[in-house]
DNA sequence: GATGAATGAGTATTCATTCAT
DNA sequence: TATGAATGAATACTCATTCAT
């Protein structure tokens, strides 16, 4: 369990301390990449390290781990709404717009493989929850608009894209680790030619999208 | 209660033996269980506990924990590669061989979910490899067949199918624990869905399947 | 808050390892010598030192500083309770039986300075309540001689001796660390003294012994 | 609101020191109360929020938090050494001279818990040791002309009552948290009555009533 | 062989104290 | 001068692994 409050850093009202306040961007920034490398269980010390901080200092902004994770789930996931209403704003065309939505979501995923794992044990987290509504409600859009059009199979929802692009998110290696660009959009491809209409009859997936994010978190042990 | 293994059989002369294997077997069957629910940050004496032996049984047979992960990862593969045998060996025609095989392939990953995870820790482990290896033949064949009869799109290999099955499969909660079977079938007819002819011209995978595994394990620098 | 069935040790039905019975009576000595010395807050590393265990040890026994308090908080108290008997099943006489019960209380309790402290913080415990429990009676039944006898004023309970010698106990050195014998003995006899009939009329104590526990633990931030 | 140092008094050129003296005595009362409510254990930030200053000015103040367990330990005493003077100013008869005494200095420790543990941390303070030499004068000085009138026995000293009385104050719940205003003069005169006249043959104390306070320094290992 | 007791390295977190702003 | 950000030493507790019984 997370206290919100305690993401906006621990003075919120004194807008002093300028270089504070690039210290704690520094700390979000080496947890997102501690955590991408080596998973959550990575060592705060580490994190610490390579944000060029002393361990206080994390702790001095996030009072737990938990919360450092929360501010690099928020975080990565404000960065992959502004991308996403980016891509929204400029695409013209249901399908194309999808499309791009896909690519674009998967290849800022590939840079943020802390994300899916952040966002599990943090996701009762207030703020958490917003800031994936917001970017779940770009891609239902984007994805209504497709099937509206009748570039996409009208028996999936943006949960199904949800979870395809999550899972495959997490099962490639990162492009920002060597990785190989084509690949991440080999499957994104592979994502949006699944949604093409005209495929088997679907058994009913989750009712509500959110729905997926609790049972996987359940099966987890961690609900 | 009769104790089998007290009623004299054809490996009587050899009782500490039977116990000894006896115990192997529990060993694993425990620890599948532990990492499933657990993950394989689950703590040892958990397993030997489900187990019912001591830790110092688990440590006897296993050296480290690692090599209970490869024993762990070993029994489930083996299991897959005779479930999948079994459904090539009973269905026929190219797509619904394949079809039934990715179904059937997903579905029993979604009771090992342990296994995701602990190939990814043991990959080295020559034994792991070879079983990977056969499955992924078997997997391969079915590909192929459904290409040749142009049920399937010509662009994809195994290593595509391997990649979104396992990605899948990690990222929804298992059946073994109120899952619910209708989602497993659904993102498996969606990844068969994705399979069909026609779909977008993909830039290049991995030439090599094994690639695949090999990148993302360096990636979660664990290479 | 303690789990009370820890403290009868991790395999209470197992008489085996009696190296390991040993072990655990090592580590309460060490640390009833630890917390005399230093107070609770002592490191649990250097009970294990002092004890000649490893940390490690030091958990698998007690696994919480808690439950190591309580351990030694239960051992010193049964250890008085003995002694308390032994004088009453001893002496003879109303007025000589609670000298020698005071006398020998006080001269306990100044080898056993982590009593007092370590009740405090596990007064919870229902084992330690329970032993506590019986003291109390102990000392009760030979006030009541005394009063009985005309010997003591009768406007004074078992809460009130137990009080003074307790806050006595705290407040001087203790015997085994140079402490000055005639010392002890001194205030055993000052408050025997305070205890004489004649005395000034008395405002209202607590009416119920534990009262004075529960209020200067609440008054302490412990409650 | 006005603040009051902005109108202009006698130290109206030395505004600067006027706020320093000011934070400073906010301090040492903040501590006082921290310390009294959650031991000397409490956290420094804890005692600067309750000042309302910055942990820095409580450093600037107090070199170590040492220092200013010194400052609230003088304070305190220079306050019992007040009180207890007006008491002697005041009251009239040898022996009412120290049972008002007994009592005053009583009910200023239920509100001063801080003081024992503070003055057995900072006791080689040479200022704690003379305010703490002059209380004791005080206090020999009613405890003398009571026995120089026979109201109380001849073979006990100012130590004897100061070791009573201090044991006393650290066992009861204060005054000001809810405690019970009888209880305090209860014990008080239980104290008292133990000086009466005709009790039990002493064996000897402290020669020197400031051996006492070594002695129990010595064996806390902090001397 | 089987057991579980012992060990100690590893990790999160707290807090006194220093120092840049 | 006052502030609070930064630091790192210290401490409770976990768990993989070893070893005596």
């Amino acid at each position: 369990m997370i206290d919100a409050a305690a993401t906006a850093g621990p003075e919120a009202d004194l807008p002093k301390r300028c270089d504070a306040v690039r210290n704690r961007e520094r700390v979000i920034a080496a947890a997102a990449t501690v955590f991408a490398r080596d998973g959550l269980d990575a060592p705060v010390p580490e994190i610490a390290r390579l944000a060029g901080v002393g361990k206080g200092t994390v702790y001095r902004n996030f009072p737990t781990k938990e919360h450092l994770a929360a501010a690099v789930a928020i975080s990565r996931l404000q960065q992959l709404e502004q991308r996403a209403a980016t891509v929204l704003a400029t695409v013209d065309g249901p399908a194309e717009r999808l499309r791009m939505l896909v690519l674009a979501v998967l290849e800022q995923l590939s840079h943020d493989r802390a994300v899916g794992e952040a966002v599990d044990v943090v996701a009762d987290h207030p703020e958490v929850l917003e800031v994936q509504r917001r970017v779940s409600a770009l891609l239902d859009d984007a994805l209504a608009g497709a099937i509206d059009a009748g570039a996409v199979r009208d028996d999936v929802d943006g949960g199904d894209v949800k979870v395809l692009l999550t899972a495959v998110a997490r099962a490639l290696p990162p492009l920002s680790d060597g990785g190989w660009p084509g690949l991440w959009e080999r499957y994104a491809l592979l994502v949006l030619d699944a949604l093409r209409p005209g495929g088997s009859p679907l058994p009913a997936g989750f009712a509500d999208p959110d729905e997926a994010r609790v049972a996987t978190r359940r099966a987890r042990g961690r609900g």
